[in-house]
DNA sequence: CGCATTATGTTTACAGTGATAACATGTCGA
DNA sequence: TCGACATGTTATCACTGTAAACATAATGCG
């Protein structure tokens, strides 16, 4: 949506100033430039480009390239949420909607590449616990709210916070290691982790074997 | 193991044109840039500067950036591998051994945050499969030993890859989480996750809950 | 030994990048 | 109406990777 409106289409619809909306045509062009994935990095100059505006144009709507990813990450980062609560809906919750929430995590990292790289590189620190994300069925507390339900209670809060770590690790964990060509992109591999059932138990530490 | 030899001693071998030998100093260079974490990506012109060589000097030994690249992150990967194998022989191997190497992958990532993500992003595809690797304590053939030898028989062959896959993603996801910042960078994390036994376990596709 | 060939390093140059400063222009409020 | 302000442009800078032409050292062959 919103990726061909160059210039023709926008000019109307508020009594706009210069160019329609600079500031929302470049973040546009920028998740469109992010999505294609056709460049594995991002040029300010290319999104200036892509709009049709001078490149330090960009400059007036945005400090830095680092705050123009800032947004897209943010962009990025809600896609991705609605795309896992769809599918833990498509799965009617419980622990195998859980386990959607967490093949939808691989396959939107599969499907945007480029985007998803740098939107976790570039996420600012607790960017996903942002009150962008305050909204009930997205990013964060979805996963919290899965863990919370699925786990024992006896599990207490800390092993809520790290059955969270240990789930988001290993959805993480695999969709890099997919990305960076490390271990086979294969949907196989991803509906077999889907279909498996992860556990993480304390063990005390003993100093006996 | 070789970065002291070459940093600033260029004086005595290498009186003139000629340098001694440029390309294991280009190397070391660009180790230590990438192991020193200064700077968030690095530049090949950095690194010629570093060993004192005109920019267009690392063209004659590399034939573009990604190869010099590619090598270090082979030396990065050889230097993980060792840290992992170190660690599983001082926790004295088997089930513990394992969760050592876990950790120290961990480790290494967090001590080493621009080598380890450039590591990974550029390593040849299958890269940590190579040749380079072949040493018996190394790399992706300690994981597999490890794997198959803390798995139940019955298992098979497929098992053993879905825990290799597995434990690597844990391991790999919450490294780069936490160098990203998303996650909480703490040792007690680290060590929490080396006290705690995970399971996979294929769960059959059943309709029912 | 002498000299050509080759390996290695340098200079120069170009296109591309993010960024700043100075300038231009359109919009809107008093 | 008109000037302040917001927006966009041009010029410029420092930096990057890389190619081409040039310079020098090492090597090997007569």
């Amino acid at each position: 949506m919103s990726n061909n409106d160059n210039s023709v289409n926008m000019t109307a619809p508020s009594r706009g100033y210069h160019h329609g909306d600079l500031r929302a045509a470049l973040l546009d062009a920028g998740l469109d430039l992010l999505k294609s994935g056709s460049a594995e990095t991002l040029s300010l100059r290319e999104v200036a480009r892509r709009v049709g505006v001078s490149p330090t144009a960009v400059y007036r709507h945005f400090p830095d390239k680092a705050a123009l990813l800032k947004e897209l990450c943010i962009r990025g980062a809600l896609e991705l949420a609605q795309a896992q609560a769809q599918a833990m809906r498509a799965a009617g919750g419980g622990r195998k909607g859980f386990a959607a929430t967490g093949g939808a995590y691989i396959r939107y990292a599969l499907a945007n590449p480029v985007l998803f790289r740098i939107m976790m590189a570039n996420m600012p620190p607790g960017g996903f616990f942002s009150s962008d994300f305050s909204d009930d069925q997205v990013g964060i507390k979805m996963l919290r709210d899965n863990i919370k339900s699925l786990i024992p209670d006896k599990a207490g809060e800390e092993g809520v916070l790290f059955g969270m770590l240990m789930s988001w690790a290993q959805v993480h964990g695999l969709s890099m290691l997919m990305l960076d060509g490390h271990i086979p992109v294969s949907e196989d591999t991803i509906k077999a982790f889907e279909s498996s059932r992860l556990e993480f138990r304390f063990v005390p530490d003993q100093p006996s074997e």
